[in-house]
DNA sequence: CAGTACAGACCAAATGGTCGGCTACTACTG
DNA sequence: CAGTAGTAGCCGACCATTTGGTCTGTACTG
């Protein structure tokens, strides 16, 4: 019954991207107007696909998270069968977005500045969840599972504090963390 | 010639607490009426210390950047001469913020929401370049010092995620990281 | 008296959201 | 296949409310 579904989805996702990069430069805050601006809609247009701002940024919240995910499974070396696959492939996607300055989408930085939105909060409790049970069954320690991803997360925090004026100590971390993905250092039983 | 010094001071205390905890709660984008009501004085008082709104959230990004830093020092233990002792206090006074809910302000999650401010970002970047080089001088690895304070900022980024709804893991990651900060496991030469 | 901490009324601008209308595509009808 | 009714995408005008900020006044203090 959708007639045009495919205009539909497409108009869909330019509000979200327009979002997202929005959102991501000027916080939370950031008006219907300048949203459907940058988006190339009018406000109405915008509000015909989310029906409240309310409603768009909890969709921005979800898609984020989802993408995110999608990107990490993506990002799986196939190849690769020893234990720690997932966390790796977790800290590549984490800082190959840092990498790219003009990245659209700041994961991390998002979602922080989205938490305040009515719904939000519950959509990242469910999503970490997720990433615990599935950290669970990639083979590695729990302990190193802990301070790797933390590590990750810290590191896509840290872009925001040294305004990505550090890429060598980015970079740097992330071969830190891959290393420690696979069993070097020994730093608990 | 500043005749009530004290009152002054201690409303504009008031109100950088109050702004604190609603745009902790609420986002960046709170309004001043908010702010101001949940300081118990007008909008006019708040505005009669704080010449704009932003203004205010410059002054409380500053404040908590200062009294976070304040709160590290003093918890640096005076018994303590071995290396890694500035890193051990930042970590506690992390996870040590983060063990009661009901924390005022929530450094990390307060400076994240406040990074769209105009002037904040510098603020911030001044506040990371302080830190690095006094981790320098706490004579912990430089790899050592970069994985567990990432960490311990991705734990605090956490609470977001998990709602504080996993108090174990942080206590685990909490114990973990300080554990690294004296020399247990050799993850790097 | 001078100056400062505040409050209340007030204002222009911006905001989230509604409404009616136009257009273009779909699907049915003959 | 032509015509047409229906419907979804989208817009511009509009509205009530909220917003950041100013201005005037007042109480208090040194």
């Amino acid at each position: 019954m959708p007639p045009r579904e495919r205009d539909t989805a497409r108009t869909r996702r330019t509000v979200l991207d327009a979002a997202a990069r929005t959102v991501a430069k000027q916080g939370a805050g950031v008006s219907l107007d300048v949203i459907a601006r940058e988006a190339g809609v009018s406000k109405s247009g915008l509000l015909h696909h989310f029906r409240s701002r309310d409603q768009l940024l909890l969709a921005l919240a979800r898609d984020q998270v989802d993408t995110f995910a999608a990107e990490v499974r993506a990002a799986v070396d196939p190849a690769d069968h020893a234990a720690g696959r997932l966390v790796r492939a977790y800290v590549k996607v984490i800082f190959d977005s840092l990498g790219d300055e003009t990245m659209i989408s700041e994961h991390l930085l998002l979602t922080a500045a989205l938490s305040t939105v009515p719904g939000v909060a519950e959509i990242l409790q469910a999503d970490a969840r997720e990433w615990e049970s599935a950290f669970t069954a990639d083979g590695l320690h729990p302990d190193r599972v802990l301070i790797i991803t933390k590590a990750a997360d810290g590191a896509s925090l840290a872009t925001l504090y040294e305004g990505g004026s550090n890429p060598v100590a980015l970079e740097r971390t992330r071969e830190l963390l891959l290393s420690m993905t696979r069993g070097e250092g020994s730093f608990t039983g």
